[in-house]
DNA sequence: AACATTTGGTGTCCATTTTACACTTTGTCA
DNA sequence: TGACAAAGTGTAAAATGGACACCAAATGTT
């Protein structure tokens, strides 16, 4: 808990930074984000990305990782800087910079997210039904985005939404969604067994009540490589 | 002027934040960048990026444009937000955010900079010769410089170097200097035609003893269009 | 005036990549 | 054992990308 106990003083007025983290998942086919219900003011009541300040002494990953860990218990999950965000105003309690991250998480690793102290409430909302929210939170979340559609054309970064094991029709149902578009299956399978991304487990998964498919995994789960 | 009248406190410890900005700009087939020499400390007389404290009142975008102004009299040019930096003991006065940006520079507006209040000495230093530099600066050029290539591959970013008017030949010249790397005529005027994203002027333009050129124009030279 | 020099400007062919497209296989369940 | 549902597979046509060489036009020199 962060007590004041004095006060810090400069001899230059100095904003406040915070980070604000975009969860992505993806649920029952459609892309979801992790919101809090904000529990003080301002906007109180509002819904609102997981994130708070920074402190001093603190690393700006570090602090991402922090406050998404303490409002909603999520850990280990691929976090990227995305961008700073500082329009005066934009908060009105005093001048506030948000260096904004993006996260993802596998579909397996879904938690029932609970309530803290700074959330009165915590729960993924569909990407396509957001609420209004508070700050320029909107601006965020289209920014993160559309970084992570730019990101699936050239990069490994889908793989951050599939369980260790995986079909090769749960990937291309992971494109089709976040791509908003029907692949064909032919040509979806050639391109990505061509990238040596995943590769064959020797397991097979059973989804629905009929033929099982391969298992793949990701060949390195912990990287997301720019491809070509 | 920054002149400190009174202090300005906080209950808890509030980081400075500053904008940094790594000017691109292309002269004799060179890559080169626009560097201070540091009138004060810390690294006093070391080279670093333009770059300073951003105001409490004042846009983020406003302030890198701002400090690029001041420190080398640059003004209306491409100026892009690229990542945030703020490892703690990075500035060894307090802890610092540093919000960098980077910013490209037509050839024919490179002008000899001359030095301020903060700037020991402004000059444009070879991309592929740089001294040791002040602060994590050499880190951000990084990640600017990869950002800049990355983005010829599918931005219109390349024509932010260009004059107004301009032959395919200085155009192709700019690639090749930026991808370190030589370039088929023929292939790369056929892809670049079929952009759209230039215009015959209907001038020509000399560049040596020899036959001039047609002389081209950006279509939109006030943006920086993603390709496909 | 003609010639040497220098860069401007142009098209085709081949290899590779991308796209469109439909049927058989395999396991499940009733 | 038959109905069902998704798994899994190949080919041909089109589009794209890369390699490659010569003539044209202007300058400057003799």
């Amino acid at each position: 808990m962060r007590v004041p106990e004095q006060t810090f003083s400069y001899p230059y007025p100095h904003p406040a930074v915070t980070t604000d983290v975009v969860v992505f998942t993806i649920r029952d086919q459609r892309l979801h984000l992790l919101l809090i219900r904000r529990a003080n003011p301002p906007y109180q009541g509002q819904w609102a990305l997981p994130g708070g300040f920074l402190d001093i002494d603190e690393d700006i990953d570090a602090c991402a990782a922090r406050e998404l860990a303490e409002e909603t218990g999520l850990a280990d999950l691929y976090l990227e800087q995305l961008y700073t965000f500082g329009a005066p105003g934009r908060d009105p309690r005093e001048r506030v910079i948000s260096i904004a991250y993006y996260a993802l998480l596998s579909g397996d690793r879904v938690p029932e997210p609970v309530a803290s102290s700074d959330a009165a409430a915590v729960a993924w909302l569909p990407f396509d039904r957001l609420p209004d929210l508070a700050f320029d939170h909107a601006d965020i979340i289209t920014k993160a985005h559309e970084r992570l559609v730019a990101k699936l054309d050239y990069s490994s970064i889908a793989l951050q939404f599939m369980p260790e094991l995986f079909t090769l029709s749960e990937l291309q149902a992971v494109y089709q969604t976040l791509l908003n578009d029907e692949l064909d299956k032919r040509n979806f399978r050639k391109r990505i067994l061509s990238l040596d991304i995943i590769e064959d487990s020797g397991e097979q998964k059973r989804n629905g009540r009929h033929r099982p498919a391969r298992a793949y995994r990701a060949r390195r789960p912990n990287r997301v490589e720019i491809l070509k």
